[in-house]
DNA sequence: TCTATTGTTCTATAACTATCGAACTACATA
DNA sequence: TATGTAGTTCGATAGTTATAGAACAATAGA
């Protein structure tokens, strides 16, 4: 794993709007989350990773063009996969790169 | 923890060199590290902590302002502390910003 | 088919960042 | 005291990033 790699991921996680966004998802899909740090929205239950960027409109103050910048830089950083089916907009949180995170200064 | 601690932290950690500098320190103060990646420079053992700031501007091909600007950007974080007495300028990991991370994601 | 909604892409802009060199301060040592 | 070394601070600059709005394409529903 090279060094750029690691780089690559902290700083898609360096914005905080984006942090929140990841974080949103990330609380929603691994079960055994909530544990750690609560980043919850003001309504937690706002945000459901099935119609991800919808709802992340309706709850972030941003404009639609920087939500979409914003899950871009996640999925460039290999931390999301997003899928859009007609209307439906769906994220995954990768876990390869999750356990990346886990081991790093371990 | 707010949210914007752990930005703050990342972005630290975000810039390729910052991270390598970062990186060589740890790997140095930490017992047991080195399980994790190697980020080793070239020369492994060119960067003690003690004297850091001076083996670090011969290891890293970066100007002394700019290795300067880095240091205080990971002590800004809270990743490291360094102290300076005499010639002597010396780096100590901060342990809990480094369990802060370590939790991050549990 | 018309309209509204959703997400993307493009362009612009303001803010921030990485980097350097020069000037500076503090210290050590010849 | 003069000189060299170490680290900081300042100013400049080039590059990057966060953000918005407008235009667009695809889709859903009236």
């Amino acid at each position: 794993m090279e060094l750029s790699n690691y780089s690559k991921i902290f700083k898609a996680l360096s914005n905080e709007q984006r942090l929140k966004i990841f974080m949103s998802i990330y609380e929603q899909s691994i079960k055994g989350a909530k544990k750690g740090p609560d980043f919850s929205l003001e309504k937690p239950s706002c945000c459901p990773i099935e119609r991800a960027f919808t709802k992340m409109c309706k709850c972030i103050k941003l404009s639609r063009s920087t939500i979409s910048h914003h899950f871009k830089e996640l999925q460039n950083a290999g931390l999301i996969t997003c899928k859009r089916e007609g209307q439906m907009y769906s994220c995954t949180i990768n876990e390869d790169t999750v356990n990346i995170i886990k081991d790093f200064l371990r």
